[in-house]
DNA sequence: CTTTAAGCGAGACGGTACGTCCGGTCTTATT
DNA sequence: AATAAGACCGGACGTACCGTCTCGCTTAAAG
């Protein structure tokens, strides 16, 4: 659940020079110098000409591939994926939730993370936003099973909806390092993991949802 | 809760000249400048000189006060403070919640909105991230009565931790609309709010943490 | 020996495309902007922004290649070099220094030319310093003839120093016109190369120095 | 001969407070700090600002009483004018003109000198150029009687033009050490020294002109 | 095994924005 | 009345990246 994993994964890119020609070399390069930029300088370093000259490659090489960083980011998200990812099971909601918050804090805890770098690149570029968005969607559809095997264990109401608790376990850890930026604090996964798992157990996610919403409240200024 | 009011509510800056002179006056229009911008053309239209022309000031006037894009941001977060706002006092804790979470949907909900913009510079700009985290500091400050009122009514255990609660009560609505952009559901202010209010109940959030937590989980990429 | 030529000189510049591609023309361009600004507006109005305007080519590409207005200088200095240009030769010393000195006083005498303009250019930039000074040597080089015709004549001791004669024939006329700005006397050629040439007759340029220079004198201030 | 004297020559400034009251001190000041900059720093770090500050003195300060900075330099060479200043008197003519021309050597050899400076400056500023003009003509003026003391000795025609003499002593000088930028060669001030006596001797300066200037040649370039 | 065309290296170009320096003018407050 | 303090307007600087273009060369794949 937490993050996309390094591009170091990507299978490796010097030796391959046949089986797919000069293009993959270059991509392969390409994606493994984003990556390594990211980690080392951060994200307002991650200049095309910079990837260019650390990937050995040049410039027009990297636009003629990627419109511009947003679709080196987008890319790199998607050829980083880790199809093998799979959600704990730890035979309970809260402590499976706690597994998942885990990782999710482990990615955002300690600086500028990848996952990070992907987010804030996810308000500027659309490309990124969309391959944040599926990896995304991907891991809430493979996380799943945690509720549903609570929902079959008889933990949660049958009707619970996956996707909702498993955004309001994580929501809060993503707004605590993210947004608001406050001190990582140890406790926050499974204050968060509990707090999700007691709201599933009422039934707060249970689909057919009582009374519907009233409308907008005026503006907050 | 929602999101820090426009420029627009400034003291109407043409006018006044002699208190304050001329420095103030200008700190005005391009304070006002800044805003209009930002919701004309979003956030990475926001130039300096754009500002600055729409302003009708120089350049340099403008680098001479701030430094930078996030220092004009910041400074404007700080002017728009709305010193008048209060939590609402629906008698319910639930209620409350939701009136909150209706001022966060509403400023999140159609496109780029102020909000959004700020919390976008604020993963650029040192500045507007601190301003910003003032910002929010001092609304769950004083939005806490929400919840010591609920405990009072002996609606969530005494020792409920307010923050917490108002954080898993909004983190929802930022997740879905801020990162994992998915289309605005007219029903999630009421979930959210409710999941929080549920979890508070069963006492999620009351202080003496039964069981501390068992440390991290591998890494997750 | 006067000025070099202005840029107008160059090879046609708008009509080759193809022979030098694209940067030839720009080159040309920009040089020929910047001789016809140096007539019209002077040295101090010879900004880059101005020369690109003018030359209709952008800002950066001015900088690409040139770092400064002095290299702009320099640069044209060199493409302006007149490899034609040759010494008279009217069968006499003082007639030739005569006619020399005419040509540096055209040069200088009429307002900022191109000369005075470079001259004041190379106390600035040191490229324009070293194009200048080639172009000296060059033409030094290139009268030393005059003189050693002369000796040849007989007109003056075999052993004479061409360069001392030449400088000492122009330095005058820079002197007056450039650093004591008098008003243009139109004897001064005359009188100059007269001077040299009784002062080369009379063996002062002969290269055995009869007397060593016996040292300083006490600092001028 | 040579040049100008340094600023340091200037009546103690940051002693006498009483005479002349707050404006001389600040005008002393400013003008001690023009001198202090020039020779540390060079003419183009010569900002106003520079020197307000290093005179500790308001910016606006300087401008009230001085345009620009050729009004400073203007001003400091006025006040820098030594009046003591008198021509040698060695018994000959070109000893005497050797005397002065090491005055010029010394002044222009060492890198960038006052003199060298104030000559830039009078390119830019036409009150540093009045200003360096009157300062030259007085030189000239100190220095007639070097020429008028050889007629009386008969060592030239009686009608020889001092001026002519000492520029055409001089100019070879100027115009190696500051335009050409050659090397400064000891031979030079007493090779330059000798010519403009033998040419003296030779009669080239002696009034009635022989012949007139048949008029300008064609353009040079 | 040749041909061919896609991809690449190279590098200039137009263009936007940056952040800085300096020039010169202004107003207000001080002394 | 001159000065200090300091903001302002304005012009120019030189730099960093962006995204586009043309040109010539290499090389992987199609004929």
């Amino acid at each position: 659940m937490g993050s996309p994993s390094s591009a170091s994964d990507l299978p490796e890119p010097a030796v391959r020079r046949r089986t797919g020609g000069r293009g993959a070399r270059v991509r392969g390069q390409v994606l493994a110098a984003v990556g390594e930029l990211l980690v080392e300088d951060g994200f307002d370093r991650l200049t095309v000409d910079a990837v260019a000259a650390r990937a050995g490659v040049h410039r027009t090489s990297v636009y003629r591939r990627w419109r511009d960083v947003g679709g080196l980011l987008a890319d790199l998200l998607d050829s980083a994926a880790d199809d093998s990812w799979g959600p704990p099971d730890t035979g309970s909601l809260e402590e499976d939730l706690l597994a998942l918050n885990h990782e999710v804090f482990a990615a955002l805890a300690d600086g500028p993370s990848l996952t990070t770098v992907l987010i804030e690149a996810s308000f500027r570029f659309d490309d990124a936003a969309r391959a944040l968005g599926h990896f995304w969607d991907d891991r809430h559809a493979r996380s799943a099973p945690v509720v549903t095997r609570a929902a079959a264990r008889g933990e949660v109401p049958a009707a619970t909806d996956p996707r909702a608790v498993l955004v309001t376990a994580t929501a809060p850890l993503y707004h605590e390092l993210l947004l608001l930026r406050t001190a990582p604090d140890p406790a926050l996964p499974r204050r968060a993991a509990r707090a999700a798992a007691a709201a599933a157990r009422a039934g707060a996610f249970a689909d057919p949802a009582p009374g519907p919403d009233p409308g907008p409240a005026p503006e907050g200024g």
